[in-house]
RNA sequence: GGGCGUAUAGCUCAGCGGGAGAGCACUUCGUUGACAUCGAAGGGGUCACUGGUUCAAUCCCAGUUACGCCCACCA
């Protein structure tokens, strides 16, 4: 049957990936050649209940190029699948799910309760994300779909965890976190964004304890110095967050400012308390800032807390979890004070209510010394967008600075090569900078700790209850309820998916993989994990190669979120344009920047290349090109075969050595340029003349050289654009393999490229669109057939005319071309290499347009002649530059030289006006 | 406050120590039996600015400007 006018993707697409599914075309070793090298890729688990997009698309689009691309090179390809439990994400798309479906809130319900909605969720959105990435084609071995929360996989986070325990590098303690007071969880540092916030600074006045005073300096002259001083009674703190005052234990100074170092060891009087709490010397506080006074609250800033433990600052807790002023029944805060009434008042008011209830007081009781309007940076949730809390509480512990040392090494001894190489400046920074990563989660979704305490609060870890059980002889246990950052586990998966902690042969082939993609975004959440974990757990890097990609954003250049309302989905893209065609894209923008702006013209453009191909393709068929599984490349005899042979051989060569590098974009360029400038543009077009000419030998090699064409631009291109060339591949012939399985072609264009075809097909290439030109910009009609007869030409311009007479005349639109004496009237001449043409215009020619032409070529040529020439005159030049340089500059004259001359002869033939 | 990145055609971007490139857009022409999701021919750029290195700089170096990103303890 033959092919239809167009490729119809919408139809095609689905039952190219039944093929491929039905024919298992994707599982771990397909299409490996005996004793086969392992490639594999782990795939950047999405969130199970996330949908595709753009980044995700883009990721796996470069994955797939790389795992196609091995697989047909026959080597043993794992590419593995999965999907992320995402603790904090996932749950928080319950909860909203809850709330809108009426449901009763998380806290409303059991545990056990709130698990079972979260799994029905999954169950129900889970298999989306897959199906989508099988719609972008991408070929991960399905079988083996992973999820983090699989028995399995919570069986080795659990181990991993009791064995860093047990290695001493996860411990727990009572530490100033990141809370987060929207989710009631702690966060890691990298979960926190920094927002600008146009806020306020207060400056409150302490007064001292004891009625002491102190003269202060006021006012200060053009050098600085003050220029007074004051009695003052109280000492002025400033702060954003006058809230956090009901939490002071002391007021902090630096040792050597003069304004205040005799106040050490002194007190003030926490207003609204009545608390009195010391003055310390701690180099922290920094004279230029503020007041040079600081207030301290130990337990709900990290600074403070520093300062507190150096200087020996009781902790006060004021919140709950909620970030919610806890005053009532708060034992660590009524110490040693006894507020009043309007004081207490502020018990369960919200943070931000309490700092204006504070402010208010402040002002009405006359301490607050002053406001000013402030901008600073606010540490915020990543997920939920609130401000997040400095909170002290008992939390899990990964001493990642131990875990660290080896993952830097491994980078540095280039064990682990990170590409760009400047992302390896922001790995080693952050690891070599490293804090502890507190790993507890005050969540229900996810790894709950394998940790079991008993009534005097001894910690048994173990991977079983049972375990624990034993260790703790016949004590009751209860387990910690917290459960474990999602990217704990993700840090596992180059191993876990593999099946470890069993010895699966699984694990002993593909741990230690090739390459990792990845989006600059998640080095540190992930890459650096993993680094860390695989080199503890398995002794081994998990990956040697990190390719890290730039981000997608939109035309504009922003970053796609859908608060923006910017999202470009590419499903619907797929389904508008197909999948080759997103695809196609994304390849051809994958260059090394740091971000990519996509807009759908660019993806119609490479829709329209399908077209190009599938036609060209069905151009073939239409003329009987027969794919002959005996063709030989090397015993062609027609140049023009020869000379397309040798095109084809040096774009397998330059696209293996893109992909060898990540080049992906320039892979793709290759391609295009192959297929549409190359084989459609010209070999095609040649083409036609053989099949209707009277040589039958000529046309038959040209119909298989012509199949065996389009077959090497289909296996080239497959990595790329998988659907169309697979679904080609299939109608076209009668194959033994699919195409995703056919071996990747490694002729050589030293083999099998032809210098004197390429230079003959150079030739008559130019020739044609020399012709083409001078009949555009004189206006000759376009359907018009033109005499032409050549004035002069050497022995190879003889055989290239000879050899390729037919397939001249059709595209440069010329009758006949025999040889004349001398150029006839209205003709214009039309110089090649070698020799010299004349296009018979007669009264087509329009004899100002044909003075105008010559003299815009005139004036590049002379141009051109001027600048060599005057570069060829310095001697700086000559005695200096590399004699490749001279000798290209001589022949780049030379010919100018050349066709100056026999543009002169043709301006000479126009008659004068 | 620290660090990094980017400035090349109208737009989006490649490129790179010795002749400025692509796609899209634009102009003109075209019913050429693969393709109008097409074909042919064109126009369009002091490669951000200033200085330096070099025989030679869009490319290397320094600085400037603009934009963007990352990190940092909210006085």
């Amino acid at each position: 049957m033959p092919l239809s006018k167009n490729f119809d993707f919408r139809s095609c697409e689905f039952a190219v990936a039944k093929r491929w599914e039905c024919a298992r075309a994707f599982r771990a070793g397909a299409n490996a050649l005996e004793g086969a090298d392992t490639y594999c890729i782990m795939i950047p688990p999405p969130n199970v209940t996330g949908n595709l997009h753009m980044g995700h698309a883009f990721n796996n689009t470069l994955q797939d190029i790389l795992v196609r691309w091995h697989r047909m090179r026959g080597f043993d390809t794992l590419w593995q699948p999965g999907q992320d439990h995402a603790g904090i994400a996932t749950q928080m798309v319950v909860e909203r799910k809850l709330a809108d479906d009426g449901l009763p809130a998380r806290r409303e319900m059991s545990r056990d309760a709130f698990l079972e909605k979260v799994w029905e969720w999954k169950e129900e959105s889970g298999g989306t994300i897959i199906n989508q990435l099988k719609r972008l084609g991408a070929s991960c071995d399905w079988e083996r779909n992973r999820f983090t929360m699989d028995p399995e996989f919570h069986d080795a986070v659990l181990r991993v965890f009791v064995s860093l325990y047990r290695q001493g590098l996860i411990y727990r303690g009572k530490r100033l976190v990141n809370w987060d007071p929207h989710f009631e969880t702690a966060i890691s540092d990298l979960e926190v964004q920094q927002v600008e916030v146009r806020g306020r600074m207060w400056r409150l006045r302490y007064p001292l304890a004891d009625g002491a005073t102190y003269s202060h300096p006021t006012g200060a002259d053009a050098d600085g110095r003050p220029s007074g001083f004051e009695t003052r009674a109280y000492l002025v703190v400033a702060t954003t967050r006058p809230e956090t005052m009901l939490g002071d234990t002391g007021v902090a100074v630096h040792p050597d400012d003069e304004r205040y170092r005799h106040l050490v060891g002194k007190s003030v009087v926490l207003p609204l308390t009545g608390r009195v709490v010391p003055i310390v010397a701690d180099e922290y506080a920094d004279p230029e800032k503020g007041t040079g006074a600081v207030k301290m609250t130990p337990a709900h800033d990290f600074n403070d807390f520093d300062v507190g433990a150096r200087t020996g600052l009781r902790t006060i807790n004021v919140m709950d979890g909620r970030a919610a002023m806890l005053l009532e029944g708060n034992a660590e805060f009524l110490d040693g004070c006894a507020p009043p009434e309007e004081t207490m008042a502020i018990h369960g008011l919200d943070r931000f209510e309490a700092r204006e209830r504070v402010v208010n007081l402040a002002e009405e009781q006359g301490w607050l010394d002053g406001v000013d309007e402030d901008v600073h940076m606010v540490p915020h949730g990543d997920r939920s967008g609130v401000a997040v809390e400095p909170y002290l509480t008992d939390q899990w512990f990964v001493d990642a600075a131990a875990l660290a040392e080896p993952a830097i090494e491994a980078v540095r001894s280039g064990e682990t090569r990170i590409h760009p190489e400047r992302d390896e400046k922001h790995y080693f920074r952050w690891l070599e900078n490293i804090e502890p990563w507190c790993i507890s989660r005050q969540l229900w979704w996810g790894h709950q700790i394998p940790v079991w305490y008993d009534e005097d609060g001894k910690v048994y870890c173990a991977v079983t209850e049972a375990e624990a059980r034993s260790a703790a002889g016949d004590k009751p246990l209860v387990r910690d309820e917290d459960v474990l950052d999602t990217w704990f586990s993700s840090a596992l998966w180059p191993f876990g998916t593999l099946g470890w902690p069993e010895r699966t042969p699984e694990l002993a082939r593909y741990y230690g993989t090739d390459v990792l993609v990845t989006g600059f975004d998640i080095i540190f959440f992930w890459v650096a994990r993993m680094m860390m974990m695989g080199i503890n757990q398995m002794g081994e890097v998990p990956f040697h190669t990190v390719y890290v990609h730039a981000l997608v954003r939109d035309a504009k250049g922003k970053k796609m979120s859908k608060s923006l309302g910017n999202v470009l989905d590419p499903i619907g893209l797929i389904d508008e344009y197909g999948a080759d065609a997103v695809r196609f894209t994304l390849t051809s923008m994958a260059a090394m920047g740091r971000d990519l702006k996509l807009s759908t013209g660019r993806i119609a453009g490479y829709r329209n290349f399908g077209t190009k191909l599938w036609n060209a393709a069905r151009f073939a068929e239409m003329n009987g090109c027969r794919p002959d599984p005996g063709f030989d490349p090397l015993v062609l005899r027609v140049p023009l075969n020869r000379w397309i042979v040798g095109e084809t051989a040096r774009a397998r060569e330059a696209v293996d050595a893109a992909l060898a590098e990540f080049r992906f974009n320039d892979a793709a360029a290759v391609l295009y340029n192959h297929v549409w400038a190359r084989v459609c543009d010209w070999y095609v077009e040649f083409s036609k003349p053989l099949f209707q000419g009277v040589d039958a030998a000529a046309a038959d090699e040209t119909r298989a050289t012509m199949a065996w064409v389009i077959d090497q631009c289909l296996v080239l291109l497959h990595p790329i654009m998988p659907f169309i060339t697979e679904q080609l591949w299939g109608d076209l012939a009668e194959r033994r393999k699919m195409l995703v399985h056919v071996d990747w072609p490694d002729y050589a264009s030293a083999e099998v490229a032809d210098d004197a075809a390429d230079r003959m097909m150079a030739w008559v290439i130019g020739l044609v669109e020399q012709v083409r030109s001078v009949r555009s910009e004189l206006r000759v009609p376009a359907g018009a057939t033109v005499p032409m007869s050549w004035l002069e030409l050497d022995r190879a311009g003889l055989d290239a005319l000879a050899d390729n007479h037919a397939m001249i005349r059709r595209l440069a639109r010329v009758g006949e071309v025999s040889r004349a004496d001398h150029a006839p009237d209205g003709a214009v001449t039309i110089p090649v290499d070698g020799g010299v043409f004349c296009l018979e215009l007669a009264e087509l020619v329009d004899v100002t347009a044909e003075r105008v032409r010559l003299s815009k070529v005139r004036h590049r040529l002379d141009d051109e002649i001027t600048k060599i020439r005057s570069r060829l005159a310095n001697e700086r030049f000559t005695a200096n530059a590399p004699e490749h340089v001279i000798d290209e500059q001589h022949a780049r004259l030379e010919a100018a030289a050349g066709e100056l001359a026999k543009l002169q002869s043709a301006i000479d033939r126009i008659p004068a006006a």
